[in-house]
DNA sequence: TCGTTTCCATACGCTAGAGTATGGGAAAGA
DNA sequence: TCTTTCCCATACTCTAGCGTATGGAAACGA
């Protein structure tokens, strides 16, 4: 994943490269948001200072971007490998909703940059990534059968029940990943979404 | 509502009062968020400096739990005043879905909110405020005959979707309020997870 | 009228965080 | 060995904001 070692020879790097800054300044992010992403703290994080960075980026906002970059790119990769497998719509849908479980640091990232979509980084980042995501799950509502109008109003309605429980989760007030009241939660969601045949 | 002139005698109100400070906080906050509530710039759109904010209120916490605390009275008026009289559950239903489109402001003022759900003050606030509404629609869900547990998830299904319409909303990927597409959406939606008799 | 209260302006101190300037050590070539 | 390049530390500037200290003017009360 995004968050995987560079090359650390053994256990102590000697050194660091941008694509370790980039992997921190994610955590950091999904942790505590993208406003905390400060180069100082990142860099006391990391055991050296901010003359280190500066040789790296030149500035914070290249850190950002670079960061989502990658964090988009693993983003997608995962999405296609994830549902990109799966023939029956029906199945794949459900696979959608399952994702939310796993991946836990992808979706924390996520659910952290829902907070800052007025950033001008953030903002189309956000755009792609909801349109590609609400394109499949658009697509697998057209082969269920749905017509084109119907497929892209479920579609929306979906993705956005995704958005909300994410927001829930912030505000702690979405059932516990992995729960019984998840799970059960999860089967009344699909039931209600996806239709049987 | 609560942007409402306070006792402006004619046109030019020669003092502020507290209340002033805290309706223009509460527009600022629905266009920037609750970040750009800055005393300083705040003090410039209403035209004196920050020695007159520092005689109203102590800090920058108290302007916000006051001003918070402001827009959640009104917004539970609302809630009690536009779902209050409606006696049909689903009826009742229909109606908190068109809610999203009127009552802008306040709207506004949640979305915002949305993106702060980490501060200390908004935190406790919003955890109230989804609780409240999930309750009515919880409600509404049983009288139409849910059982308990169902009506549990679908009044978290239901809010979600509202939350995440606001999120889409953010991003500039929601249809526009009161356009025909808003319309045909809204419809879907309430025929998805409103079921007819 | 004269003090008191109310409301605000001005000037200052303080902190966090971005970005810059500069030097230095270690490793790698030459 | 000597130089160059890489990587980072240190010390600085600059800005945005919060909060404070103090003075002043207008309104108000006695």
């Amino acid at each position: 994943m995004f968050v995987a070692q560079s090359t650390p020879k053994k256990k102590e790097r000697s050194t660091l490269s941008a694509g370790d800054w980039e992997q921190q300044a994610l955590v950091l992010m999904a942790e505590k948001g993208i406003r905390a992403v400060a180069i100082e703290s990142l860099a006391r994080r990391m055991g050296v200072t901010k003359g280190s960075f500066y040789w790296h980026f030149p500035n914070r906002d290249a850190l950002l971007e670079q960061s989502l970059l990658r964090w988009e790119k693993h983003d997608e990769a995962n999405l296609q490998a994830s549902l990109g497998a799966i023939a029956d719509p029906r199945e794949r849908l459900r696979s959608f909703f399952r994702r939310t479980g796993r991946e836990q640091l992808t979706h924390d990232v996520y659910s952290s940059l829902l907070t800052a979509a007025d950033h001008p980084k953030v903002q189309p980042l956000l755009e792609r990534v909801a349109e590609r995501r609400m394109k499949r799950i658009e697509a697998a509502f057209g082969e269920i059968g749905f017509t084109p109008e119907e497929a892209s109003h479920r579609a929306r309605l979906t993705y956005s029940t995704y958005l909300g429980f994410l927001q829930l989760q912030r505000q702690h007030q979405a059932p516990q990943l992995s729960s019984e009241e998840f799970e059960a939660y999860m089967i009344h969601v699909i039931a209600t979404l996806v239709p049987e045949k």
